[in-house]
DNA sequence: ATCAAATAATTAGTCAGCTAATTATATTGA
DNA sequence: TCAATATAATTAGCTGACTAATTATTTGAT
């Protein structure tokens, strides 16, 4: 059928993909793998303890795949879990001293990955482009629930 | 920094991950789950047996993952693997008579969906989209290879 | 006030992807 | 020719994501 549909089909396929293996071979040195940096990473953005709950959803996985990376991150000191004092079933993502410190490293290693991959746009076409993958996102939103 | 540049950012993580979770909704009604129905689409589209290898290029992953997959579809009559008469190392991955039509039913969900979720789209704009993309893809490919 | 339903985190079990190493065969170069 | 190198598929072991079910607590309805 429609060959730009094919075509930008295939693009959101392999354009994170590359994205994402790049920022992960520049951040493997620092001894964070695939998934456990972009935890550091929106901790590091959100400025403050995140629930759980919220991480997960800032980060873009399930709950309950967020409670390895954070048994990981904590077993080697760079989060901590902290009881919420309003809910005592929640718990609050905060990050250690020394993990404030360095993930501010890892957002300038992603934010110069970023800029090197986005640097050479025109900025109208960008702003079309964001435009159009918003609209694409909207559909899939309303694809998922038919009529609410 | 640039807000243009953490937006398409998010959005190229966010898209494809609801897209990919949509269709395979769609397609877990026919029994295949995540990866197994990309095969069969790729196979499909290809219109004739593939080397593994390039069957992996065409669908996105590595050799090495493919083979379980394979595993899978062929114990369950799906694919059969054929001994390449001049290398002798090589498979070519035919589809079974079965899953040609299956495949092609297969095909109709993918491109309905990708219909529901582009259809409503600006031609033009659709077209910087893809250009952007494509841009963003070339710069991830000069990223890796500092200067060959 | 209490009981039912919802919610936050967790655990268990499955699937899918990767890299590194292995085996068999092809290709290339001295 | 034949030894070194490259290539196709595979295996093994690791990481990370998901869903479904569990536990503890909170919210809401009567």
């Amino acid at each position: 059928m429609s060959q730009s549909h094919q075509e930008v089909a295939e693009l959101l396929g392999a354009v994170p993909k590359a994205w994402r293996a790049l920022l992960d071979q520049r951040l493997r040195p620092y001894g964070f793998s695939q998934a456990t940096w972009q935890v550091l990473l929106k901790l590091g953005r959100a400025g403050e303890p995140l629930l759980q709950n919220e991480l997960a959803a800032r980060v873009g996985i399930e709950p309950a795949s967020l409670v390895r990376l954070l048994d990981v991150l904590q077993a080697d000191g760079w989060i901590v879990r902290q009881q919420d004092e309003q809910d005592r079933r929640a718990k609050r993502i905060c990050l250690t001293a020394k993990a404030e410190q360095l993930s501010g490293e890892l957002l300038q290693v992603a934010d110069a990955l970023k800029a090197e991959l986005l640097g050479g746009l025109d900025a109208q076409e960008l702003q079309t482009c964001i435009k159009v993958l918003a609209q694409i996102r909207a559909a899939a939103e309303q694809a998922q629930e038919p009529t609410a």
